[in-house]
DNA sequence: AGCCAGGGTCTGC
DNA sequence: GCAGACCATGGC
């Protein structure tokens, strides 16, 4: 991987795998807005950074070297093998094509506690919606750090907060789950960077001990928030696709790249369910 | 206008 | 253990 330092870019080389478009707007993250220029802009880890595809380079802007070696290569999920993840895919037709149509969607390894409070925000909700709720809630609790641009907002400032005052966020009745969650990580009742290598099972209940917290919720913050890749989050259009082209579920070899396979499932049927259905 | 959205809780069998 | 009502809000 060759880097060239501009004055205000800095330009990774030979990255085929990643492609930033659709990584960022498949519905794993929803912080992220593209610019006109092509660049995309947002906030993680406390850092603002603007990013973008150019051929098989990576462009990044407003950030330095060192953010990129220990924040967004991480983020990025820039290490990760996904040819050889996705090779195991080839004995199963469905996930064939989804693997071709989403190619260069890599899993974002989100914060921890974002990717909780996230996908709480997220239950029985749409994207758009998801994505303007998160925007007010780090607008009016994350600190300003650039021009529009805000942290999003630690447990210990949340946990402090009633119903009544995260009103103008309008999360509707997810509000009373998101400070519980909050109070439950800020007093260390649950320690979320244990769940990074906790057997997996036993993680799952650890956040589900949170009001509002579910199945579904549990997996999807494990997947984005602490990349645990064998977790396989079922929502409304995950269960389109099982009952349609997965009857048997997954195949077994599958099972440690799940949540790459639900990853990929997830938006090819949800770009493409009107020409599926009618197959 | 009514249905749906990256669900979960609570109640009643 | 399982089905069904209910939950706030807004996009379409």
């Amino acid at each position: 991987m060759q880097t060239k330092i501009n004055d205000e870019c800095i330009i990774l080389k030979d990255i085929h795998t990643l492609n930033i478009d659709v990584t960022l707007d498949c519905g794993q993250a929803f912080r992220w807005e593209k610019n006109d220029d092509g660049f995309w802009h947002g906030v993680a880890y406390g850092k603002q950074l603007y990013i973008k595809n150019d051929g098989d380079s990576l462009i990044f802007k407003n950030t330095t070297m060192q953010d990129i070696e220990q924040i967004w290569k991480k983020y990025f999920d820039l290490d990760y093998d996904y040819q050889n993840a996705i090779s195991n895919f080839s004995q199963c037709d469905i996930l064939t094509q989804a693997a071709d149509y989403c190619k260069g969607i890599h899993i974002l390894s989100q914060q921890p506690w974002e990717a909780l409070c996230s996908f709480i925000i997220s239950q029985n909700n749409n994207i758009p919606r998801i994505k303007g709720i998160i925007s007010r809630l780090c607008e009016q609790f994350g600190d300003k750090i650039g021009d529009e641009a805000y942290t999003f907002p630690q447990a210990q400032k949340l946990c402090e907060c009633t119903v009544a005052q995260l009103a103008p966020i309008r999360s509707g009745f997810r509000a009373k789950y998101i400070i519980d969650a909050a109070q439950k990580v800020a007093s260390g009742e649950i320690n979320l960077d244990e769940l990074y290598t906790m057997p997996i099972e036993q993680a799952r209940q650890e956040l589900m001990k949170i009001k509002g917290v579910g199945p579904k919720v549990a997996e999807c913050t494990l997947l984005y928030g602490l990349h645990r890749l064998e977790c396989y989050p079922m929502d409304v259009w995950m269960k389109r696709v099982q009952a349609e082209f997965l009857p048997n579920g997954l195949p077994e070899n599958i099972n440690q790249y799940a949540g790459i396979a639900q990853q990929y499932l997830f938006h090819y049927i949800r770009m493409n369910y009107n020409y599926l259905s009618k197959k």
